[in-house]
DNA sequence: ACAGTCCGTAAGCTTCTGCTTACCGTAAGT
DNA sequence: ACTTACGGTAAGCAGAAGCTTACGGACTGT
């Protein structure tokens, strides 16, 4: 259930935003904030989000942290996901099959 | 940037949990309420929330509601997540060339 | 040793969010 | 027409979440 994690991680904006900074290429907190309108410390907290849903690594770097995307946490996203897409359209399939939309009777 | 908005809305778990019953096919408000331990107000309200992302369709029936999947607002979550991931991977393969660290320096 | 740089964490505040109860509208059956 | 079933919305509230400022720790260069 670790998606839900990764799910609820992504859904902030500008905690996406830092995430989406990151696929350019490994970064330090500074460089992501200075890319961002909020100060230093959020950043710091939004990468501590990322790290613990498995989304991002950091290894130190002199007296920087640099950050980078760990790809276990999108391929257990990306996994989620295709499952339930492929569920979803099967019960589309099987629904489209069915002809008439039965009117809801009390008891048959 | 519509994936923002179905990324924020999957985010909550019990909204999540009524996307998920979705998924075995399509159901009324009170049986998605009759399934989870919240009250079907709260689930109307999800399910506006999710029919507001393009994630779930409703249509009529007598004086009940049926909701189902749509699967547009998968698909773009989908293409988001795809595309999220080709790119971290190109720079995950461009990092792994860098042989070595390259110890920042001040100025060359 | 000292100064400077970079970062994480704590405390506090404000805003957002999800839930409940209460109420009202609509559709079907008798 | 009246009753019953079903669902959307409003109001209100308790808890969560994100941001900022302030502080302290770790590493580097002089």
């Amino acid at each position: 259930m670790a998606y839900g994690n990764a799910l609820a991680v992504l859904a902030d904006p500008t905690r996406r935003a830092v995430f989406e900074r990151l696929r350019q290429g490994p970064a330090s907190v500074g460089d992501v904030a200075a890319a961002l309108p909020v100060s230093r410390p959020a950043v710091s907290q939004h990468l501590k989000a990322l790290k613990l849903a498995g989304l991002v690594n950091d290894r130190p770097e002199g007296t920087r942290r640099v950050y980078s995307i760990d790809p276990d946490g999108l391929r257990e996203l990306r996994r989620w996901l295709d499952q339930f897409w492929d569920q979803a359209l099967e019960a589309f399939r099987r629904e489209a099959e069915r002809p008439v939309p039965t009117k809801r009777r009390k008891r048959p």
